[in-house]
DNA sequence: CTGAAAGCGCTAACAG
DNA sequence: CTGTTAGCGCTTTCAG
């Protein structure tokens, strides 16, 4: 921002003040203590505020002296300008604006950019005026996220990190819902599953995914969705080690597709894909069609989140309360801190959603085409 | 925000000075400028910070220092929760968020909720700690917008209002490319067309917009884009009386659904239904199928913007480049504000883009039927 | 109902 | 490279 422009703030509290003979205590009164004066003095003082061009008091000094900042800040999991492109993301924010917006705090996203350094990202973090932090789905080794921790104030967890023992967190059960999903399948007599997952770590590691690199994960929703796959294989009896497991950096149609293709050609076997979100699948669903694949004939797809678009095609999925995510994360924000000792652990409903991308899996299919 | 749990910033650049038996000015240039004091003082203060769990200089008291807030404040047409629905207004913060994130800005959403009062709206958007706003299509009436006017701070306007002497403007040509659209049906042998556009004032008038309505417009685009019609069906010798525009306040697929229903209820005539934003569109398109209405055959549908959704579904529409008219608002606003006198405008260019919804209209079809 | 006093925590000259 | 001096503009006791 250009520092010119404000090369002296037309006017202040003081300065009205002396206009009017008045003492700053009272101007100050007739912004936030109507009550505290006649009217016809506030008027007065209102009249020569705004003949002067001075909007009230400045809120850096009110801030400064009242110590409230009026906005909570929101580390989201990608850059901003991703962010915006994300559905789930949105609904999120969507939900958290509403608890946000009822308490009169304005939403400060964090320019959490990827290619800043550590130090640059605890700055980022250690500048912005706010009372407290939502962090939205971040990988437990986020630099921003332990700028944030420094900040020692309010912190209200969504997803993920799990296990900050000082932040309240706000989630589902990513490894239940997931394996609904598997348990699905396998009921469709499908055995020979792939899964497509988003990044596992900070770095970028386009391709199939290794023991070592599952282990490693920094990003718990996907791992644990991972699991939920192995734990409904096992208990069906199917070596959870035949899981092909591919994975993309970008959370975009386009690397849905391409991750797709991927895993079809790791393993092609592989009749049902399961991508662990819905856009994701809308771009497997689209490299399918577009390779000719008929869906759910011979190839089933799902999801997971329960976006708009991927109900509206009719993807089969587990619909998670995003916006009741954000809505909840605002209130436990807003609400004291526990001082309960633990922070408390919010689990909600998810609802698994069939739709007409999975199928039954026809063993003679195989051999007809 | 609960006003607790900041019983006392545990630590001050104070009381690390003192702690250090140093003068502030020295921890301060730690912070601010390394390079005037010796490294391995600096690590020694740093250090102390870390122990005392001080996380750099206090933002709000740097900041009324500074007179810089490190934020742009962001004000959108809609609630925040309902902005956060709209693929158009999250593209254009996509576009915007790229040019602040690389300026370090972050951004602050204004918590505009339409159930504040003008002087509740002040209050918010008075008080919010940054550094410079940014207006996205709001009406020319809207009491936040003033609330910002008063504030004196760099202002750029993308889209709406129009007119804002001392703001430069982003926006495209709304009249001209809703005329490409118009012209296109025209030339497939439409001459009995529909309109579906947003609200058009800032009170709830769902229904068809009589004379009156129209020209109390406070909604600048709407007001274009209709303009764009009837422009066009003039030229090609139709009168635009017979034009009928249907108005819905809610920018969703339902309202969409259900102003598609009422235009063609209003006139049956209607062989094109021109929705003024894809979101409408798609809820028209949606419509028609399920009243079993041919897509383009019996009816053609239009939308605008050009969102994802409506390019993957086909939909004949204008692309505007909504994240590009986000990126020059930042510039715009990154830049020091234009002493030229007027406030520059910038119109982007769009493109018109033929789908799947647009067809010739056969003069028998209508007896056919 | 109004005023005087006392900082909130920090940075920006300017000297040393 | 370090310290001293002055506030930024405001709110908040506490007396009148």
């Amino acid at each position: 921002m250009p520092r010119s422009r404000q090369p002296r703030p037309q006017a202040t509290l003081a300065s009205i003040a002396a206009e009017l003979k008045i003492s700053r205590t009272t101007v100050s009164n007739a912004y936030n203590r109507p009550d505290q004066l006649s009217a016809e003095l506030r008027e007065q003082i209102l009249e020569v505020a705004k003949r002067r061009g001075y909007a009230g008091p400045d809120p850096m000094a009110r801030s400064l002296r009242t110590r409230r900042a009026g906005a909570v800040g929101v580390l989201l999991t990608e850059a901003l300008s991703y962010s915006f492109r994300d559905p789930a993301a949105m609904s999120f924010l969507s939900g958290l604006s509403e608890s946000c917006e009822a308490a009169g705090e304005g939403l400060l996203l964090i320019p959490a950019g990827p290619d800043r350094d550590e130090e640059e990202a605890a700055q980022v973090v250690h500048g912005a005026a706010v009372d407290g932090f939502v962090v939205y789905s971040v990988p437990s080794d986020d630099p921003y996220l332990a700028a944030v921790l420094e900040r020692n104030l309010p912190l209200v967890v969504c997803d993920q990190p799990r296990g900050i023992a000082s932040a309240p967190l706000v989630g589902i059960d990513d490894r239940g819902a997931m394996r609904g999903l598997a348990e699905h399948l396998i009921g469709l007599g499908h055995h020979r599953i792939g899964v497509l997952c988003m990044r596992l770590g900070r770095d970028r590691r386009d391709g199939v995914v290794d023991t070592a690199r599952f282990e490693s994960d920094r990003f718990h929703v996907q791992h644990e969705r991972i699991l939920g796959v192995q734990e409904a294989l096992r208990t069906a009896g199917i070596d959870p080690a035949s899981l092909t497991v591919v994975e993309r950096y970008a959370h975009t149609a386009e690397d849905g597709a391409s991750g797709a293709a991927q895993a079809l050609a790791a393993d092609p076997a592989i009749t049902a894909l399961m991508c662990t979100t819905d856009v994701l699948a809308l771009g497997a669903l689209a490299w399918a069609r577009s390779a000719g694949l008929e869906v759910p004939g011979q190839l089933s797809i799902t999801g997971f989140d329960g976006i708009g678009e991927a109900l509206r095609e009719g993807v089969t999925t587990v619909r998670q309360p995003q916006e009741e995510k954000g809505r909840r994360t605002g209130a436990l924000l807003m609400a004291a801190p526990s001082h309960s000792g633990v922070a408390t652990v919010e689990t909600l409903p998810t609802e698994l959603l069939i739709g007409q991308t999975t199928g039954v899996h026809d063993e003679t299919s195989i051999y007809a085409e």
